[in-house]
DNA sequence: AACGCCTCCTTTTTT
DNA sequence: AGGAGGCGTT
């Protein structure tokens, strides 16, 4: 049924419609058929979604229990369900929504036997897999230095992506390709003796369970009328065939995406999907979502512009009713301690009365530049959160404390009764345990099981081998009747675990021990069995595995936002710093040796698209790079920028670097240049224009022309290396003062970064 | 088992 | 530079 067609009676769906635009409103209401929405940064894409589905119900009478709504990430699932809630009067825990892997886990638990899988499967996070994987590697006495489990994981998870299972591969290729089907084939036989089940094996299972088994396969396409899927772009071989499997003859497709944001090609993401979704469906209908809510004409221009540059794309242009807005500020910073110091100082331009901490975020192509910008925050006493890093449930405490639960849930778990045999330590050392192995290996057997009945064989420490065996089954029996939260927090202090991390030392001992309590706390919300009936401790272990809870720091709090490109990706922030653009760096090394410049180009544009109002991107001149410092060239993709959405923001002489060196008027630019729009200390110019038209030559001397003429001081100069005679080597980083209180910023390879006098200090020029 | 030294590596990340 | 992990020493 068409809007058009609408019955005017029904008030519910005039307000389900009304707010939409032409483009929204038409993949929201169009034919239950299938359905391609390219959605373009900040267009609706979630609202198109949720509507869709609200539509399908309303108007086409679809039951909820009919449809499939698959997302990437938990975070991406939960705002589903919440929108849907709000949007329809019926209770979301009878549809299906979910990540892939979760609705894949829940199909797994569902269909346990036909998937030839233990009812009490466990599921291995990237860090068990590896482990697993290099204990097989040991076994098969693969040289670790050739065969790096991290490399062997990658390949393992590559081949299931791609559907492929070990025996479909054995005797063709060469060596090493026979040596990697040997431990996938090694690792896949642990992972069954073990009832373990990693990522990607979750999705591959899904697969071959519908494959395989007609009735299921049938019983699901009765049930599944309608299959929506966001992030399509993102998908990989294998979700895709699952996904068309799912969907079956009758099944209708509503796919959502955006080839323009494709960043995750490298893990296998493969945007071709896209095309081939129309290859496989054909008559599938196109709708672009072009009509942009978020940012302002400025930033859509700089980002359409950029983009353009990219071949093979669908097409899309944004456009915005919005204002035309500020222009993009372009900032072109000696090293990245300038840079840092000119992200601070806009900051608190912009923070000055108004704006919370929170509406700035700094974006970044790789983690290691956050380090310098939080230096710069804490100076700044700017309070801030970075993203990434160690989630909850990926902490060594944490694991420790759940190995054991594993163990008392599945005695042949062997890496959790490795792990909690050795921690806490209480005397079984290496030699043992891969004595223990040995005989498990030779005698077919779990760890557990060689242990129970090997251990006279271990000489000395099968004593303490023995009391280890009793102290997990009488905690078993212990705790066997407790609720969830009691169990857990029995084997956390009874493991000997709490002790272990009390006798540690410094402030990271605390935060484990906080982190032990925060897991029995964790644990009381899964005491009851859930909707399937399944054992709250495999479902509150299923949740450790699936959703290893939010990146670091305190969410909720007024801070300044740090993340990657990459983790920026569906959000939006009012003011958005872009760090960082030089060639190497952004786009990286790699990306430039491969020539792989489109995926890095689209990062740009993910970054770019994220900013409402503000849009500052900064560039360095020089930076460290692993501990050498490098010169730059600008990124590319600044060329690609159309320039009219530009201004170049540069330091003033003077002001930015206190009194130094302002006898400047040779070399210096702009010395009149009128001040526009910047708080302080900056200025405009067009410096960074005249440097693009030079070309990007590497050999260029490090320094531009400016820096030597602006920042002589005292017989110094910035960026300058000068030794101490007790601090030793270091780099000037910024000049204070004048005449005898004239001080000078340092950093010292070994002695910290430290203000001195330059009358006192006895520098000598390197 | 704990500690310290040495070597290696270094884009991006979710499940 | 800095972290991780391996390895040898106590």
């Amino acid at each position: 049924m068409q809007f058009d067609a609408l019955p005017e009676t029904d008030p519910r769906l005039v307000a389900l419609v009304e707010a939409l635009n032409p483009a929204q409103r038409e993949a929201v209401t169009a034919p239950p058929e299938h359905r391609l929405v390219l959605a373009g940064a900040g267009s609706g894409k979630t609202r198109v979604l949720t509507h869709r589905i609200a539509w399908l119900m309303a108007v086409e009478n679809v039951s909820p229990h009919s449809l499939l709504a698959v997302t990437f990430t938990n975070k991406a699932a939960n705002e589903m369900r919440g929108r849907i809630e709000q949007l329809v009067n019926v209770p979301v825990r009878a549809m299906w929504v979910g990540t892939f892997h979760g609705l894949a886990h829940k199909l797994l638990r569902l269909h346990w036997r036909e998937a030839r899988l233990v009812q009490n499967f466990q599921i291995l996070d990237a860090d068990d897999q590896q482990r697993l994987v290099k204990r097989v590697l040991k076994s098969l006495d693969m040289p670790e230095d050739r065969y790096t489990p991290k490399m062997v994981t990658g390949w393992i998870n590559a081949q299931k992506e791609e559907g492929r299972r070990p025996h479909a591969m054995s005797d063709q290729g060469d060596y090493t390709q026979r040596q990697l089907v040997r431990a996938y084939t090694a690792y896949q036989q642990a992972c069954e003796q073990q009832g373990l089940v990693d990522f990607a094996e979750l999705l591959l299972r899904a697969y071959e369970l519908f494959r395989d088994v007609a009735d299921v396969r049938a019983h699901y396409h009765r049930k599944f009328r309608h299959v929506l899927v966001d992030e399509f772009q993102d998908t990989n071989t294998l979700q895709y065939l699952w996904l068309r499997l799912i969907c079956g003859a009758d099944g209708k497709i509503f796919a959502v995406g955006d080839d323009d944001q494709s960043i995750y090609g490298w893990r296998g993401a493969k945007v071709e999907n896209i095309q081939k979704l129309s290859r496989d469906y054909p008559g599938i209908e196109l709708v672009r979502l072009e009509q942009n809510y978020r940012s302002t004409a400025t930033i859509l221009k700089a980002a359409n512009g950029l983009i353009a540059h990219n071949s093979g794309r669908l097409g899309k242009n944004l456009w915005t009713e919005d204002r035309e807005g500020e222009a993009i500020q372009l900032y072109a910073a000696y090293n990245e301690y300038d840079e840092a110091e000119f992200v601070v100082q806009r900051m608190r331009d912009y923070l000055d009365g108004r704006g919370r901490y929170a509406d700035l975020a700094v974006l970044y192509r790789s983690n290691a530049q956050s380090r310098v910008l939080e230096e710069m925050l804490i100076r700044a006493r700017l309070p801030y959160r970075i993203y990434g890093g160690l989630r909850f449930f990926e902490r060594m405490e944490v694991k420790d404390a759940l190995a054991w639960l594993r163990l008392l849930a599945n005695r042949e778990d062997d890496g959790s009764f490795e792990r909690a045999l050795t921690t806490p330590p209480r005397g079984v050392g290496a030699t043992s345990i891969e004595k223990l192995r040995a005989f498990a290996r030779e005698h077919g057997l779990s760890l557990w099981k060689a242990a129970r009945n090997g251990a006279a064989a271990l000489g000395r420490t099968s004593g303490a081998l023995g009391l280890f065996l009793d102290q997990i089954d009488l905690l078993d029996q212990q705790t066997r009747e407790l609720p969830l939260a009691q169990k857990m927090e029995k084997l956390i202090e009874r493991s000997g675990l709490k002790e272990h991390y009390k006798k540690e030392k410094g402030e990271q001992a605390e935060a484990r021990l906080e982190n032990l309590d925060e897991l029995v706390n964790a644990a009381k919300s899964f005491e009851r069995p859930d909707e399937e009936g399944i054992d709250p401790v495999l479902s509150f272990l299923t949740h450790a595995a699936l959703e290893a809870g939010e990146g670091q720091a305190t969410a909720g709090e007024d801070a300044v936002q740090l993340m990657t490109l990459h983790s920026a990706k569906g959000l939006e922030f009012p003011v958005v710093f872009m760090v960082g653009l030089e060639n190497g760096l952004f786009p990286s090394m790699r990306a430039v040796d491969e020539g792989n410049l489109e995926e890095e180009r689209r990062l740009c544009y993910v970054g770019i698209t994220r900013a409402r109002q503000q849009l500052t991107i900064s560039y360095a001149e020089s930076r460290r790079i692993h501990g050498v410092e490098q010169i730059c060239a600008p990124s590319q993709f600044l060329k690609e920028i159309p320039t009219e959405t530009l201004v170049e923001t540069r330091p003033r002489a003077g002001v930015l670097r206190g009194s130094f060196g302002v006898q400047s008027g040779r070399g210096s630019y702009g010395g009149g240049a009128p001040r526009t729009g910047m708080g302080s200390g900056y200025e405009h110019g067009n410096a960074w224009r005249e440097r693009q038209q030079e070309g990007y030559n590497l050999s260029r001397p490090a320094l531009s022309s400016r820096m030597t003429a602006e920042v002589a001081f005292g017989g110094f100069k910035l960026g300058q290396r000068v030794g101490h005679p007790s601090f030793g080597e270091g780099t000037i980083l910024s000049f204070d003062g004048e005449g005898e209180r004239a001080r000078v910023e340092i950093r010292f390879a070994n002695a910290g970064t430290k203000w001195l006098m330059l009358s006192m200090a006895k520098l000598s020029a390197l």
